[in-house]
RNA sequence: GCCGACGUAGCUCAGCUGGUAGAGCACUUCACUCGUAAUGAAGGGGUCCCCGGUUCGAGUCCGGGCGUCGGCUCCA
């Protein structure tokens, strides 16, 4: 509802309260909220005598007639619909203040925006509180310190510390990605990590990201880290001649980025200065543009089904800033949606998100709070191509400019174990597990069997661990369950190979013989 | 970058109106040799984010910076 409220100065927590309790206590005494519709002008006036400028605007930008609500002698613009009375309203909760520019444009002025929320029922908005809270415990900068994985220093913001359980993780993603590389027809490659600004100004990012690029001056020369790999695998693709029978040519990279992003913006594993991605390009014919385009998306859902995770898929159209002709864009966006309606997948269209170089199929993600994120990228790009003069040699014995699929398909390798832990609450399964089994020996007396327990489980290739400290098994039980640890397997007097006594993350317990322990493990860490 | 909040031991946090720092967990040692989510006792550990100012004296007050969190904008 809108509230007629002097901000005290200056704007901060405690206006925030006193706003609260000013809204409590209209609440409690009782408002009516009437509506009624004006024409544009008669708003219009209204506004202006009571010089409310941004009013105004809304109003100028509005089509046909108006709704406007009052209370008491207030009245504001509102598209409706919009509560008519307070009684029903039992519980208010303002929650936080923020700046929020002008109708989304930074160039314009910053208002205060008050970020609150009502219910009917107390108990609703106890439960609201208390979802909230819980989703903090999935948040997965507390699940990367709580599980040991990877941490940040203020020395350098953004720039993610992986620790050994991290790197575990990290490195069952690398095999994954260059077993379903190599089986599909990707060359691995490897370009540098600086490049003199002369390869920005081609590819075109000098123009709009230098600001965003970490630049490095040596001997009077302007270098900057890559921000991502398109331009040096163009570099690449343009050291040597092509012929029409190597295409598609699809070279893969997992490179190093460095992007400089607003402090502002940094978040976690979500969003950060320096990442990975699972990055390809692919060079390739006019005609072999809508089968290169099914098999990105046909692989980038191999490895969401893999890890059982529900994307979000937009299609980001031509943006202000494109380079190109309105008729390439028509022809690229028409391929993607082609792909899309091929592939059977539902998405939404978004005007203008789309690369200044091309559209793009961008596959989404939500944490634990419900913030959508971007994982994996498919993109048509004509411009690049002819931008670093790329070619390939015809049939026809004439030079031809290929076309480029640019795709990352987990997307950068921090966001996606961050969304990942998000979504499964640290609770990783066995395959993605940095401690697969962890093996308790009742007391000091069992340690050698239990260590040579162990033994057998890492020559089967699976990561296991003895917990042999002088604690009570109740409490190592308690810290192999805290650290989420997907198997415990107990040993004591009255263990066997014939009969373990095993237990799952989450407390199930059962008696198991070492070769069913071992087909299950087995079983369950196949990707 | 912008708006708001926060920054104290490895972690989570307490520290009232300025008098030079504390808890729980973790860690170390000792005792216990243990049966499915915390055994007990003792001990070590701090540039109170950084720089500057006010003051006899600053974790506490003021200014600037850095970082983090929630938004906004951005995301090649």
């Amino acid at each position: 509802f809108y509230y007629d409220f002097e901000f005290p100065e200056p704007v901060g927590e405690e206006a925030l309260e006193r706003l609260e309790a000013e809204v409590r206590r209209e609440i409690e005494e009782g408002r009516q909220w009437e509506r009624f519709d004006v024409s544009r002008d008669e708003a219009r006036e209204r506004f202006l005598a009571e010089e409310e400028p941004y009013k105004v605007e809304l109003v100028d930008s509005v089509e046909g007639d108006i709704s406007l609500y009052k209370q008491g002698d207030f009245v504001d613009l509102c598209r409706g619909p919009h509560l008519q009375d307070s009684k029903p309203l039992k519980a208010v909760k303002l929650l936080s203040l923020a700046g929020a520019y002008w109708r989304g444009d930074e160039n314009r002025p910053q208002l205060t925006r008050v970020y609150g929320t009502a219910f009917y029922d107390p108990k609703d908005l106890e439960a609201y509180l208390h979802r909230i809270e819980e989703a903090k415990r999935r948040d997965h900068r507390r699940l990367g310190k709580d599980l040991d994985l990877f941490e940040f220093s203020e020395v350098t913001p953004g720039m993610p510390f992986w620790h050994p359980r991290g790197m575990v993780i990290w490195n069952v993603l690398e095999d994954l990605r260059r077993r379903e590389n190599a089986k599909r027809g990707y060359s691995e490659v490897r370009t540098p990590l600086l490049y003199e600004s002369e390869l920005w100004r081609t590819s075109g990012h000098w123009e709009k990201y230098q600001e965003h690029m970490f630049r490095v001056e040596v001997e009077g020369r302007d270098f900057a880290l890559k921000p991502m790999n398109c331009p040096g695998h163009c570099l690449l693709y343009s050291l040597s001649p092509h012929s029409y029978r190597e295409l598609p040519l699809r070279l893969a990279e997992a490179g190093n980025l460095h992007r400089n992003e607003l402090s502002g913006v940094l978040h976690g594993l979500l969003r950060v200065r320096h990442f990975v991605q699972d990055d390809a390009h692919v060079y390739c014919t006019t005609e072999q543009i809508h089968d290169e385009l099914l098999a990105c998306l046909d692989y980038a859902y191999y490895l969401y089904d893999l890890f059982e995770l529900d994307m979000r898929v937009e299609l980001s159209l031509r943006p202000d800033n494109k380079l190109g002709t309105d008729e390439e864009w028509d022809f690229a966006e028409a391929e993607l949606r082609r792909a899309l309606a091929t592939q059977g997948l539902e998405y939404v269209e978004s005007e203008g998100e789309g690369s200044f170089y091309g559209p793009k199929i961008d596959l989404h993600m939500a944490d634990s709070l419900g913030r959508s994120w971007q994982l994996g990228t498919v993109q048509l790009d004509l411009q690049m191509p002819k931008r670093f003069g790329l070619t390939y040699q015809g049939d026809d014995n004439v030079e031809h400019t290929p076309a480029m699929i640019h795709r990352a398909l987990l997307g950068s390798l921090e966001r996606f174990v961050g969304i990942y832990l998000e979504h499964t609450g640290g609770d990783l399964p066995l395959v993605l597990a940095p401690e697969q089994v962890r093996v308790l020996p009742v007391s000091e007396r069992f340690a050698a069997d239990a260590e040579s327990l162990a033994d057998d489980l890492r020559v089967h290739g699976f990561r296991a661990l003895v917990d042999e400290r002088e604690e009570t098994l109740g409490r190592r039980i308690r810290d192999a369950e805290l650290a989420k640890i997907p198997f415990v397997v107990v040993w004591g007097e009255r263990e066997s190979l014939e009969a373990l006594a095993v237990r799952r993350r989450g407390g199930e317990q059962a008696t198991v013989g070492w070769e069913a322990l071992l087909s299950e493990l087995q079983a369950a860490a196949k990707l």
